[in-house]
DNA sequence: TTAATATATGACCACCCGGTCATTTGCGTG
DNA sequence: CACGCAAATGACCGGGTGGTCATATATTAA
């Protein structure tokens, strides 16, 4: 289940602990840098390994924070992919509620990648094609549509929702949600770093009741958007 | 109007046009790759002016750095006292509308410091306090939180709301529409980067009605959340 | 045991960084 | 013009970077 990487024939045959340490110290160096910033010379030194078996392993820095990436990537789609299966039949707000606290675990099982996974996302780092993070995201925002589409062809939805542009906007709300959860001065004092279960859940239900109903009292006619 | 900046009493003397070059350059390096990887020689060599004489008008990096930041945290500030104070008789909804367009009025005409502040908001990088950058996010969820405050006093919301929370779930989405106006592969082939008023009419619109009522039919009677 | 091969090593490379400072330049004044 | 001072300059510093490679060490085969 902990489960390190291929890609790398010489890395893979390494003696496995060997193997976890070197991997291990880059999830660290990355998690805690970044691409950019992140230091081989350091990565080296915590690893315990001499710079020149660490780039006979992996020839470039690039090639190796792609097969952390990659590992990163495949863990949130598969977690992804169990919240598609697990709530199929359950109602709109439930799915999202389930999504939701997918990442709050994928954030407390694998908080390194967790970390190297957001970072990409939001970082706009220079080495890293247009395409390819664009495309990341796009596949969780894609992810929200479909649900979107399913519940509106169950009728759960007002007629007049955009899906693609609310599955875009509630995304957003998702990763400030888990962002906040693993960042400390995101959301300072408002208990949702690190928070306890019955914190997130206080989180939890105010989105919800957000995405459920807005904000507004029912009996606010007006219809003065826009 | 562009207005520069003091807290240098060298640079303050400079030859106006010489100062703007410098400040300029400065601009455009910090947009372009943030405070850390922003380089001072490079600056400098686009500035057209020695290295020795730019640390004599900032001690530091982090001097000349903290005087841009300055000068858009003074902007933006000045923006949002503008919508608090046209818009405080309006309904809730059209203040948030007005906050947004506010939003994208800014980046329209200040796209660089635009950039350097919500890159400052985001990144998280190293040498700058989570204090002080929590206080500049936390100011901005202040600014909803106080518009939803009054809002509720005048029973525009429903009784529910969870002031602070919604506050901050708003801000985020608010910061991720401005953050993809301005950056290429945040929302690609939806209409929201360098969007034409028609398309940013649009997605304003998703928000608002999001904001209003939920996505939710408004018959869909079971509770079931949490 | 010896020879051949696969892996490990760290000194080294070119290049970049933020910052310094002895020196030169330009200018206002007597 | 000559002086003195303020400002401009860029070579230089220590330290960091990702990456290389000749050499040393293990491992395996004969």
């Amino acid at each position: 289940m902990p489960a390190p990487i291929p890609k790398s024939k010489l890395f893979d045959k390494l003696a496995p602990e060997k193997k976890a340490k070197v991997y291990r110290a880059a999830l660290d160096e990355f998690a805690a840098h970044g691409y950019r910033n992140a230091s081989m010379n350091q990565l080296v030194k915590s690893a315990g390994i001499s710079k020149g078996s660490l780039f006979q392993y992996f020839k470039t820095k690039r090639a190796l924070f792609d097969v952390v990436v990659e590992n990163a990537v495949d863990l949130v789609k598969a977690y992804l992919r169990r919240v598609r299966n697990d709530t199929f039949h359950a109602p709109v707000l439930k799915r999202m509620e389930k999504l939701i606290r997918s990442g709050f675990k994928f954030i407390d099982e694998h908080p390194l990648l967790a970390r190297i996974y957001f970072h990409l996302l939001l970082s706009g780092e220079a080495p890293f094609s247009t395409e390819k993070i664009s495309l990341l995201r796009m596949q969780s925002v894609q992810f929200i549509a479909d649900i979107l589409s399913t519940a509106r062809d169950r009728g759960e939805l007002r007629e007049s929702i955009d899906i693609e542009k609310t599955a875009f906007l509630i995304n957003s709300l998702l990763e400030t949600l888990l962002r906040s959860y693993y960042t400390e001065f995101l959301a300072s004092g408002m208990g949702l770093y690190h928070g306890n279960s019955e914190q997130i859940d206080e989180w939890i239900a105010a989105t919800l009741s957000l995405l459920k109903s807005g904000m507004t009292s029912p009996n606010d006619g007006e219809d003065n958007a826009i």
